[in-house]
DNA sequence: CAGGGTAAGTAAAAAGATTGAACATACCAC
DNA sequence: GTGGTATGTTCAATCTTTTTACTTACCCTG
């Protein structure tokens, strides 16, 4: 993302016109089928203004008159809608499974996507392949004559908060990779908007971010695969993703849950990785790098030692789980990632544990929204191109 | 705090006038001496807005013209400073020792302050002894003439993000108390902001908002005391603190550190506070509930039970530091709460694990800035201070 | 089915904020 | 002392929002 906001707001009659007309694209974008006056009302703006806004907002062709809404008494008001005709956005991933690339538009409905399997390679060749498969999907019909705003690409590793470099990818074996670099090389004449985010930041905002219905003010999503992340998306008026300094904020497999516990490659013992990760069941179940872990694990779930382990890693991922809702007190988890393919068996214990204790400190009975995504193979590419677009109204509108 | 952002944010003209008024005000705050060359050029306004918008604030009384600053070339700038001696802040905080009380100018300097020991009690007895201290406060000859901003109060438990309510505060006994209510009936005619917060999200925001050296982009907060807690502010032009969505967020004495380790009273087991909290040293070694228990082990030290208690401890809130470290990735981490007075029998073992372990994920060598305040008796209502200033900048100026 | 009522959206004048350019001020170096 | 340079102020110009009509459009009522 890198929405750059260091030094304190201040602003010209220009910045105000943006800022306005910024906030009538998102209010649209959150809440389809909002009219001028309900603009109006909500952004404590006069109709003058908002009717202003509206129009220009149409010509440039971001949003489109809808239908007539029924009166509430007098003059119907007509319903605005984001221009999901015009646009597109391009999400990618790489991760220790595969590339993906999705294409979307600005309502997030996809419109075309690829996934190719592939183990880890050097980043220039991961670039070479992961700019065909870009190429692919740019060429497919359904992109005709669409503009493209821009081109999102998440990684499984920490990135500089301030500019795209990924720092490390222990899963992929890359380290300090200025990733979008050897992507421009293989695709110079792409357009737009370029970024480059974390796996789980990326897909944590893009499960807030395209959101129609109540869109909650902060959701937590963790990506329990071969690794453990996850990232917190939240701050009502421009969703904002916790970074940290280093851009390490979220890192959570290397949180400590067992003190004095296995050696995990970090170094240190007892981390979250060696309790549930892919790499962790892997080394406990004997499961070669050459098979699909999910796959194999399915198949041998009634060897009691499977279905132990898997118990087990599912209750250090309800403590995990746990210990991110009493640090960070998300209105909303979601859990994603290769591992929860692995169904009932992981994810049962991890949701009893988390279930059973979430409320011991206020005592309420309230249950903490928490979605698991079965195939989150798309989920982070699509967050990836979701910061595309907020980026682009952030900026441009 | 309770920053109301939930909107997008849309403004007229009246609006940006106040923005870059805020804008100006708390460049000067965060660098007094600025001058209004300096100001329009970080602030990217002309010189003619900065100097409209200065001698509004001067004449307001907020800031002061200082001397004139050595010329690079040309004329000399007028260096600008807040005006330090026209209002006055106030903070309280209620903590299972007693009750605080400080008075505070803009800049944070200390005008008065007062501390009483006392065991908890009821909310409303507590609220007649608090206004009584404060009476007191404000009575006093430095506050002389200067005109009361507001009043913030620090509680040790979660207060609800959206309205003055203390949800739970378990080592004082009280459950879903407004306490400010009842302060209010105690002080009906004491003017301005009134407030309430977590005592260590006060803390920490006071920790990064009173600084006039290069501030950190954010700050973590623990609080060792009774209980555990901590507060992480944080994010670029006005510093927020993450509160989560039932104020929940840093409530980490109940993060799991230890799976089936003690049961905590929260009714969890292996919760950190466990661990590292002045109830579960006191349990451990027998600390009576009359006795102070710093003091009391601060004699006992050669025994090698406590001396082992505390470096179980200390390693269990070194864990914690670490996790913080990972799931949060602060700037700056300062630990503060009456533990901290134990020194190194406690804090050695905990620096030791968090320096040893901190950078086992990118391999670097650089260090967490990590500050110990010896004695934080006033740091949290220093702090709820702060957000009341916060707090005016951002609506009033 | 005509007419009043109500609300949505638009147009033009008025109000208000920032900018731009010119100007006054103040120090320094030669 | 004079020229140079940068700070800070003044005032007309520019731009954006608001204010105040006014038009449009539907519903309900008689």
């Amino acid at each position: 993302m890198t929405i750059t906001s260091n030094q304190h707001q201040a602003g010209d009659l220009h910045f105000l016109k943006r800022l306005n007309r910024s906030a009538i694209l998102e209010m649209v974008r959150r809440t389809p089928g909002m009219t001028r006056a309900d603009i109006a009302t909500r952004a404590q703006l006069t109709k003058a203004t908002v009717g202003g806004g509206v129009q220009t907002l149409l010509k440039q062709g971001w949003l489109v008159e809808g239908e007539l809404l029924k009166s509430s008494g007098g003059r119907p008001g007509r319903a605005l809608h984001l221009n999901d005709h015009r646009h597109v956005l391009l999400g990618a991933e790489v991760s220790v499974h595969g590339l993906q690339v999705i294409a979307c538009t600005l309502s997030g409905k996809t419109l075309h996507q690829r996934h190719i399997r592939m183990a880890p390679d050097a980043p220039d060749t991961t670039a070479e392949a992961l700019a065909g498969l870009i190429r692919e999907v740019i060429d497919h019909p359904e992109l005709n004559e669409r503009q493209l705003l821009g081109l999102g690409v998440a990684l499984p590793g920490p990135i500089a908060p301030d500019r795209p470099l990924l720092h490390l990818a222990p899963n992929l074996g890359w380290r300090d990779v200025w990733f979008l670099d050897l992507l421009r090389a293989e695709l110079p004449d792409l357009g737009g908007r370029w970024l480059l985010d974390n796996e789980a930041k990326a897909a944590a905002f893009g499960e807030l971010y395209f959101r129609t219905d109540k869109t909650p003010e902060s959701l937590l999503y963790v990506s329990a695969s071969t690794g453990i992340g996850s990232g917190i998306v939240g701050g009502g008026h421009w969703p904002l993703v916790t970074r940290g300094t280093h851009g390490l904020a979220g890192e959570i497999g290397h949180t400590v849950l067992q003190p004095g516990g296995l050696y995990c490659h970090c170094g240190n013992r007892g981390c979250a990785e060696t309790l549930v990760s892919g790499w962790a069941l892997r080394a406990a179940l004997g499961v070669g790098e050459e098979e699909d872990l999910v796959d194999t694990l399915l198949h041998r779930l009634q060897e009691p030692e499977v279905a132990m382990a898997l118990k087990r890693a599912g209750e250090a991922l309800g403590t995990l789980l746990l210990n991110l809702h009493h640090t960070l007190d998300p209105a909303e988890i979601v859990l994603g990632g290769s591992l929860t393919r692995l169904g009932t068996p992981l994810l049962t214990p991890a949701l009893e544990y988390f279930t059973a204790n979430q409320n011991r400190l206020l005592g309420t009975t309230q249950q903490r929204p928490l979605r698991i995504i079965d195939d989150s193979t798309f989920t982070a590419a699509r967050g990836a191109a979701a910061e595309v677009l907020a980026n682009t109204i952030h900026a441009t509108a």
